[in-house]
DNA sequence: GCAAAAGTGTTCGCGCTACACCCATGT
DNA sequence: ACATGGGTGTAGCGCGAACACTTTTGC
C-alpha cells in the first residue's frame, strides 16, 4: 500500500457461490442458466457483482444465496472458497470475483426466487463434463476438492442433511461425495463416538421396513478428533 | 452476474503477503513500517495495488514478493489465502485485499530491496501483541493457521529450509511452527519414510563436534500419505 | 414367520509411541 | 578417551478394518 490513491485501477468485484447439496444419490450442484452474452445460455454458478461500493463482500455471498435459494444464513454452511482474477476471464472487462462454498440439505428446493434466470441442480460429474460460463468449471473443482477434504476432519457433512437425520444418511453423504463405500459398522462407532458431533433426539424414524432408526441432530462441535480418513486422497493442490 | 454494467461499483483491489519464515529459533513474519497515512508508523505486511487493470493477482503477488524480499517464485512457497473486504478496513475507500501465504528458507535475507518501506523480520508472537495497520492482525492470525495445518499434510515445512537440509532441521520447523516437541527417533522415521518427501543426496554436514548428518533435499511430493499429526489442533474457523 | 434395515461384539493387524542403544565425528 | 549430536531396534498398545451376529419394525 505505498502507491498513491489517484494510480489506483479500479476493477470490477463480483461474488459468485458454488453450492453444494447431495439429491438423488448425486452430489449435485446449484447453476444458472445465464440470459446474457457473454457466455448467453450456458451454465454459470450463481452471483453477482457487489450491489454497492459499500456492501461486504460475506455480505453479497448471503445475500446472492438467498436470492437464488431463499436459505437464509443459519441451517447452511458458507465459507470463503477461494479469488479468480485472471486478467482474461471476463471478456467484457476487468473482473476478480470471490467465490465462497455453501452446502445445503436436500429438501428445501423453493429455489425459483425472484431472480430472472432459471437455477437449477445438475449433478456434478454432468456439470463438469459440459462447458461452462467463464473459468466455472475450475472454481466447481476447487469447490468440491474442498468440501471432499473437509469432510476428513470437520463436521461439514452435517450440512448435507436436514435438521434431523440418521446415522445411515449421513453414511451416504461421505459415501457419495467421497465416491467409495464406508463400512456402517466402523462409520457408526466413529461418527457417535466423536465427541460434539451427534446430539441424539431420542426419536426414531417411521419406516415402512426395517428396524426404526434413531434420529440425531448436529452437535456444536466443528473440527473432529479423530479425524474420519479417506483410504487414499486423490488431490493435488495448484499453488500460484 | 446479472447486472448490467454501467451498476457495477468500482473497487480497489489491493494484495498482500504473509511472508513466514523461521528464524532464531522462532516463527518470524516479515512486516513493514508504513510510511504514509493511514496508520503511519505502524507495522503492516508488506503489498500494493495492482499495478495496472490488466494485472494478474498471482502475478502481483510474485513482483511484491520480488519488490521486498528479492526472492522470485521458484525456491519457495506462494499460495492465496484469503480474501478480506470488510467495507471499513480502510478508512480512505472501499478496498478489498487478496492476501498470500508464502514460506521461505531463512539464510537468503537481502531483503532490503528498492521498495522506499524498511522491511523486517518480526517474531509472530510478538507481531501479534502490538497493534497492526489494518486487519492485519486478523490476516497474520490465519496464515499462520493455515501454515500450522498444512504441516500436517503437505511437505510444505520443505519450504521453511534450505535446499540441502538435515532431518533435524525439518524437525526444528515443525516443533517451531507447532510450538511442541517431538519425538526424534519417530520423527525420522516418518519423513524418511514417506514416498516423495525427502531425496538423500549422499552429502553430509560438516560439524564441529558430533556426528555429521545426512543432507536431503526436497522431494517430488506435495501431500503427505501418511499425515504427521499433531498430539491436539487448536483452531476454530469462523466461517462468514 | 419372514424380509428389511438398524444397531452391536470381537478379533486381527498395522502404525504410532516410547525408550534404550549404537555410530561417527571433533577436541 | 570423551563429549556431542545423528541414526537405529524393538516391545507395547491403541485404533481402524473386517466380519458375523442380534434387534426392531412392516407385511
Amino acid at each position: 500500500m505505498t502507491e498513491e490513491e489517484w494510480t489506483i485501477p479500479d476493477v470490477a468485484v463480483a461474488v459468485d457461490l458454488a453450492v453444494l447439496t447431495v439429491r438423488a444419490e448425486q452430489l449435485q450442484i446449484l447453476l444458472v442458466e445465464r440470459g446474457i452474452e457473454p457466455f448467453r445460455g450456458a451454465l454459470a454458478l450463481p452471483g453477482g457483482f457487489l450491489a454497492s461500493a459499500r456492501e461486504d463482500i460475506d455480505g453479497a455471498a448471503v445475500r446472492e444465496l438467498a436470492e437464488e435459494t431463499g436459505l437464509a444464513a443459519e441451517d447452511l454452511h458458507l465459507e470463503q472458497l477461494r479469488t479468480y482474477g485472471t486478467p482474461d476471464r471476463d471478456p467484457r472487462r476487468r473482473v476478480i470475483t470471490v467465490c465462497y462454498l455453501a452446502v445445503v440439505p436436500n429438501l428445501p428446493v423453493p429455489r425459483a426466487g425472484g431472480d430472472a434466470d432459471v437455477a437449477r441442480w445438475v449433478p456434478v460429474a454432468e456439470a463438469l463434463d459440459g462447458p461452462l460460463a467463464f473459468d466455472h468449471s475450475r472454481i466447481i473443482s476447487d469447490a468440491v476438492e474442498r468440501a471432499r477434504g473437509k469432510l476428513e476432519y470437520t463436521t461439514l457433512a452435517t450440512a448435507f442433511c436436514p435438521a434431523e437425520f440418521t446415522v445411515t444418511e449421513l453414511r451416504r453423504v461421505y459415501e457419495i461425495v467421497w465416491g467409495e463405500q464406508l463400512e456402517p459398522r466402523n462409520f457408526h462407532r466413529k461418527v457417535t463416538g466423536a465427541d460434539g458431533f451427534l446430539v441424539p433426539t431420542g426419536e426414531k424414524t417411521l419406516r415402512q421396513g426395517g428396524r426404526p432408526a434413531e434420529l440425531y441432530r448436529r452437535g456444536p462441535a466443528s473440527l473432529l478428533h479423530p479425524a474420519l480418513l479417506r483410504s487414499r486422497a486423490s488431490s493435488l493442490e495448484v499453488t500460484a
